[in-house]
DNA sequence: TGTACATCAGTGAACGCGCGTTCACTGATGTAC
DNA sequence: TGTACATCAGTGAACGCGCGTTCACTGATGTAC
């Protein structure tokens, strides 16, 4: 029976079917994306829904299709944006020399670029004190993605999880844009960004 | 006719406005310690006047006969946990034995209570990602603070502000109680602590 | 193949709610003569 | 000293606004026969 379904209609039912899907789940990207990226500039209390909604190209009143509640939306949001911030350190991962790939994804966190891009930055230096806010149901995600990023870390070290030097050195590529964040744009920036990546040196080493 | 005027009512009229002018006094310290808690324990834009107000032991009503917006509360509350902060250092820079003290400092900044108690500890990594989204005449006295705090934590590490260790020590110190308070509550967290103390010590070192 | 019906992503008006803010009022206190 | 008036911290109802959420609707697409 149901092979017979599926080989009586088996190309317009699945192309059509897909192209629909396919609008569908671009839609729910697209929101997803930019809701990650203003919930970053702005911060999550303070981005509407229909912001996010006129961001992806939609109207606020379709934002139910895709999502149960702004909680939903928070939680996705925050996923996709800790999973690729993990996607950019697996290249130190798995790299021949990780000590060097890793000195390159610290330099790039700790650049003045980094610092003035909270949208496309790491989402807990971005959102740190507001995530502590967060209901329970979005605790679990967050300590599971905060988990995973110190697994790659210690990975890229050399050792494995819980590592303390991985833990240390998260706090303090964290800290350290957070404090440039909180300082006035100037010249200043770039020797503070120096000494914490000399510290960060000595922390990897 | 100043001195005149002095004379005829003196008791009275210092007396009694200093007693009422007092009692405002007294209330309008209330609100901004109140808010200066709440503010860090649940962030600022999720802290309504009313509750402010509330625990301050008054009602909403009364709170623009003390303050002409929201935002001239955050400025008072933001300014009172930074200056709290800052005297709590001073010991630190004042001390005969610098080191001691400061290392004294670290042990309690990078303490499990302070972990555990946001709301009466320091304000830069309790509101981090907030203030950054507060408006401009936010930002000034917001940079004053952090200048502050720096200027403080050179003096008490033997150096003069902008001193690069000073700022990776508040970085450091920053991001380590913001990681901790993002993992869940367990035994690896005095690890972790334990880490983020040699760091820091190997900082001002 | 054609036709009638079902589905459902997206629209835009509407909802209730809590927020910051305003306001008329109270009553305790201070001032004037 | 006593009396009439002014001040003003604090009260509590009311306001407009933007938020998250709901809903009736549209129209393109898919299904059934």
């Amino acid at each position: 029976m149901i092979i017979i379904q599926i080989v009586n209609h088996p190309k317009t039912e699945i192309d059509m079917a897909r192209a629909t899907a396919l609008e569908k789940s671009r839609s729910h990207d697209r929101i997803v994306h930019q809701a990650s990226l203003l919930f970053r500039e702005n911060g999550i209390e303070a981005t509407g829904l229909s912001e996010i909604m006129t961001a992806a190209g939609l109207t606020h009143g379709g934002f139910y299709r895709h999502f149960k509640s702004k909680h939903a939306l928070v939680a996705a949001a925050l996923t996709h944006a800790i999973t690729a911030a993990v996607s950019d350190m697996a290249e130190a991962e798995t790299a021949a020399d990780k000590r060097a790939a890793l000195g390159r994804y610290v330099a790039l966190y700790l650049s003045p670029e980094h610092v003035q891009n909270r949208a496309q930055g790491c989402p807990l230096a971005a959102m740190q004190s507001e995530l502590a806010h967060q209901p329970p149901e979005l605790q679990k995600p967050l300590e599971d993605g905060v988990a995973h990023v110190l697994t790659v870390l210690a990975a890229a070290i050399g050792g494995s999880a819980p590592s303390p030097k991985a833990q240390a050195l998260l706090a303090h590529l964290m800290g350290a844009v957070s404090l440039a964040r909180l300082s006035p744009p100037n010249v200043e920036t770039e020797t503070f960004l120096q000494a914490a990546r000399k510290t960060a040196a000595e922390i990897i080493a």
